[in-house]
DNA sequence: GGCCAGGGGATTA
DNA sequence: TAATCCCATGGC
């Protein structure tokens, strides 16, 4: 295994917990000492943060890249363009101090559930794994999604060599691959009836030009490309507001689940067929990072934190 | 618009 | 152990 690390330090509004373990990204995995490993765009990873400023909150995010030695490239610049990925994949470039500011003028509510997730950031996912892994937690729970993904990429994903140390990793698998399967080829990932949505979808996605196709939905208006998701099998208005939100970049995006009614309801008295509606006027820009907050408060108030 | 299948593990009773 | 729930969607 290699010990390259990259370190960000001074990072504040981050909690490796809140973030990695909240439901956006499915392929992060706990380690005992707080850390997570993990696989974005075919990276393998250990993140760890570090409290340097107990005042602030501010510390040192570090990440250890999981390569084996031989596999490992060796041009000019590797290094700054990973700095570079990490950066943008972690948000870091994003001001949450901010952000917390506006959102919680005049609402107590709001500034409750951002004091119980004061470290939530949203990830940058590549947005065809976003796409297939929200397809996936459809009537769902985090524990089977991450075995559900996992078992997929093991399946079909490329492979990763982490040396003997490490063993394996699994790249997402890409769009050309599941387009080529069967429903039946997904069998041993035990997806259930979504097996035939993930195969489905990833031949409309294919033939409307993959992963650039999907690019081009960042910068379309936020109903076209929500229209755009919507046409694919599987993608109804909750998973195409996750790929929005998760893979596409735009924070205006608001996915309303049970737990999102639940908490509109108890929090702001709206009936749950209102709920996009009013967070979208109340939140404005940023409601999908309102939608965490609010999602975490409502999965973790009243118990011991 | 309301109702229900579909798959299966986690959680709760 | 049994019942219920789950970051929903599609089809009738």
């Amino acid at each position: 295994m290699s010990g390259d690390a990259i370190v960000f330090r001074n990072v504040e509004d981050f909690d490796a917990l809140q973030i990695f373990e909240c439901g956006q990204a499915f392929r992060w995995k706990r380690e005992n000492d707080g850390s997570h490993t993990g696989v974005a765009r075919g990276r393998a990873a250990n993140i760890s943060f570090a409290l340097t400023n107990s005042e602030s909150g501010a510390g040192d995010v570090k990440i250890r890249k999981i390569t084996a030695a031989a596999s490992r490239g060796e041009e000019d610049g590797e290094e700054s363009n990973d700095r570079r990925f990490w950066e943008h994949y972690l948000d870091l470039g994003r001001d949450y101090g901010e952000i917390k500011r506006t959102l919680t003028a005049e609402d107590a509510v709001m500034a409750r559930a951002v004091a119980h997730g004061a470290g939530i950031r949203i990830l940058n996912q590549e947005p065809w794994e976003a796409l297939i892994s929200f397809i996936i937690s459809q009537n769902n729970h985090i524990p089977r999604i991450m075995g559900c993904v996992e078992r997929l990429c093991a399946a079909c994903g490329a492979r990763i060599d982490g040396g003997a140390a490490c063993g394996d990793f699994f790249a997402f698998p890409r769009i050309e691959v599941l387009a080529g399967l069967s429903e039946g080829d997904l069998a041993s990932c035990r997806l259930g009836y979504r097996a035939e949505y993930l195969v489905k979808t990833a031949r409309k996605v294919a033939e409307a030009g993959g992963a650039a196709w999907l690019e081009t939905l960042r910068g379309a208006a936020i109903d076209e490309a929500e229209k755009a998701l919507l046409s694919l099998p599987g993608v109804g208005p909750k998973v195409a507001a996750c790929v929005l939100l998760f893979g596409l970049g735009r924070m205006e995006a608001f996915p309303v689940d049970v737990w999102m009614k639940r908490a509109m309801r108890a929090f702001y008295g709206v009936d749950e067929k209102d709920a996009a509606a009013r967070a979208a006027a109340r939140f404005g820009p940023y409601a999908g990072i309102a939608q965490q907050y609010l999602f975490h408060y409502m999965r973790t108030a009243g118990r011991a934190e």
